[in-house]
DNA sequence: TCCGTGACACAAG
DNA sequence: CCTTGTGCCACGG
């Protein structure tokens, strides 16, 4: 079970340092386009360790709900690893994670997990 | 198996 | 820019 969010958390460790991707942009890397609300509940329940605060929403901005702490916290974050933000929201052109596909990002072996 | 729950995305107004 | 409304879907009860 939870084998969808597993394999969100996996990929969102291999986020960079001072970049970002977006729910939907790690549905869509999973092969599962349509599935941004569920990386959203991925990321609610994230084990400790995996840097949730790279991830964003399609506007590149912070979507945390609920948690002023957290909310701030992503920002923080950010910041503190050269991600800047401008009215509450990053450039994506500019700062999304762009992963080099081949050899490295194998969706497959992503999926089997 | 059905149903409610979201840290979404996108289109309208 | 903001606010709704709608479509979507993995998960757990």
């Amino acid at each position: 079970m939870m084998r969808f969010y597993r394999a969100v958390w996996r990929l969102v460790e291999r986020i960079p340092r001072g970049r970002v991707a977006t729910y939907g942009q790690l549905a869509a890397l999973l092969g599962h386009a349509r599935a941004a609300r569920a990386v959203g509940v991925a990321m609610r329940h994230c084990p400790p360790g995996v840097p949730w605060h790279r991830v964003v929403n399609a506007r590149g901005g912070i979507s945390v709900r609920g948690n002023v702490a957290a909310m701030v916290t992503q920002r923080i974050r950010l910041e503190q690893e050269g991600v800047t933000l401008r009215s509450g929201r990053v450039s994506l052109p500019r700062w999304r994670w762009r992963p080099t596909r081949g050899r490295r990002l194998r969706l497959a072996a992503l999926d089997r997990l």
